[in-house]
DNA sequence: ATAATTTGCGTAAGTAATTACGTAAATTAA
DNA sequence: TTAATTTACGTAATTACTTACGCAAATTAT
């Protein structure tokens, strides 16, 4: 048992299980020493019944948090037992309505007579221990039920696998590099629009059509993999114009595209340009947020060869 | 899940191991976040392994404070799904060494990450929560530890089914009284003795052996049945001899003795006495230790028409 | 050296729950 | 009113363990 000292808080919950199992075995045995024939799972089912007579089989399930069926299926035991009896409902006929016969009121008050002692022991544990257990365990519940541990880590998660995404520039003569510029940007050219003789001639020709002009091309690697590209294209001395920003459809979610994003500005910044305009659609929402977010501001008036474009917009470096 | 609110302390073990089913439950999501294609119930085995490589699988077991069994299942299946790999121990050949294969410690890498996540949540949550659940859960497991619930509910116990015992009067009209006073006392006469002249004539006529003579005969009545008989029996104007001091073999350990023992000083004072006698064995030691208990100091010197008689006793009211 | 006991492990069976799914009644929407 | 949805419940299958038991190797006692 030492593993669950060495974790600590990571193996907080099956810590927590290892101890109420082990609780739940020590009222097996407290049950027999009041020699009471009861299965120690009964208990939270039999004091519901015992509680509130004519209690339906769901509303004890909710009231205990255990599923409907756990509960059916002690009540049938429970019922072989002869400590309770079913009826079904009148009013509404699909109800199991459960109460306690002779013999399960006689329990009761065995039941109490145990409850009694049993409170009376456990303020003894209570008072021999510093801090409040349940109280602990009460608000720990509360904690983790305001935000659950998943959607906590998730944002961890988030900038751990981000940190493993590199931007690295194209190289021509790697044809893994061609391939992927080519697969994703035709991926949500076909999604969306239509592919133009223009995309075609870029995406086949990065080379001739980006870098041999002074321009780049940059692609985001994660996992070993190709997971996202944009180019710069030459258009004055001192500005340049950024497209073919398009991102795996298996790494969205991961900020890939800021992460390019700002490689693209620092790589303008490097070459010393004043200015980076692009085209894109009023429907690509997610990408006008992006630009937005990286600076760029929308450009009024513009022409484009893409018959796609449909907003402009430029950042001033 | 109100029950456990309602409940308090009385179900803390049911609602820790709720609580740790629900963890485990958000275990296994994040497990998928990460891509992992694990079980959660493999943690600590998993753990356990890859912390020392060519652990055995009782010292996992013991380490994680699970069953030899579900470890080896655990093993298997983590074996079959090619995290870890077996080999039997060479200088033990009892034992089966597991250690990681080189997917296993691919996975494990994955899991460190994980860990180190998961570490920095854990303490967010710990942040949020006023008192510390873990060293609340670790004090209560050292506290049960060392005395258990059983134990410690033991006592109540006693003392509740104690407070059910009645001393009453034989009624020599009472068939059932009669009975039982012959029945019990019967019983550890022929356990250690043999009966005697006596004996038969003192427990057929308690009326003219005892009542009639003055004297009296007590009963104890426990869940409506008697369980304990003692008897005075008039020796002089102010002193009586006590005896046939029995008690079902079925009612030990409730102190019955002891209450009727109490019952019939009571009577002693009442009815003007000055002195109680009794004579015993010397092999019936929880008798002797009853009757010191209750203030009888041996007398050295006497004769008793009983052969089983080797001590004597007597209490100065 | 032999016998008795302990230890390590695995198979089989059992247990206390669960999820998946189906049926029928009740409720709501069209 | 009919159709669609929700609710209440139960059966069957699954899960994550456990205990019971047995075998063989190792250790201890005689």
């Amino acid at each position: 048992m030492d593993f669950y000292r060495t974790m600590g808080y990571v193996a907080l919950g099956s810590y927590m299980r290892r101890l109420g199992e082990i609780s739940q075995q020590a009222s097996a045995q407290i049950y027999q020493m009041y020699g009471m024939d009861f299965e120690v799972k009964w208990f939270p089912v039999f004091l519901a019944i015992a509680e509130n007579e004519f209690e339906t089989v769901s509303k004890i399930a909710e009231y205990i948090g255990q599923s409907h069926v756990g509960v059916s299926l002690m009540v049938k035991e429970m019922s072989k037992s002869g400590f309770v009896e079913t009826q079904k409902g009148i009013t509404d006929k699909r109800e199991t309505l459960v109460k306690l016969t002779p013999k399960g009121q006689q329990m009761q008050l065995r039941m109490n007579e145990l409850l009694e002692d049993l409170q009376d022991t456990m303020t003894e544990v209570k008072n021999e221990c510093e801090t409040d257990v349940l109280r602990a365990l009460m608000e720990y519940e509360q904690v983790i039920l305001r935000k659950g541990l998943p959607e906590r880590i998730k944002a961890r998660l988030k900038t751990r696998e981000r940190n493993k995404v590199k931007i690295i520039h194209l190289d021509p003569t790697n044809d893994a590099h061609r391939a992927a510029f080519k697969r994703i940007n035709y991926e949500w050219i076909e999604k969306y629009f239509k592919v133009e003789p223009l995309d075609m001639e870029s995406l086949e020709n990065p080379d001739t059509f980006y870098i041999n002009k002074g321009g780049l091309v940059l692609l985001a690697e994660y996992q070993g993999n190709i997971v996202g590209t944009s180019a710069l294209k030459p258009m004055t001395a001192d500005s340049m114009e950024l497209s073919k920003m398009g991102v795996d459809s298996n790494a969205k979610g991961l900020g890939i595209g800021e992460l390019l994003g700002q490689a693209i500005i620092e790589e303008g910044k490097r070459l010393g340009l004043k200015r980076l305009y692009l085209e894109t659609n009023s429907r690509l929402l997610p990408a006008l947020n992006l630009y937005q977010k990286l600076g760029f501001k929308t450009v009024k008036d513009f022409s484009s060869p893409y018959s796609r474009a449909d907003v402009a917009m430029e950042l001033w470096l």
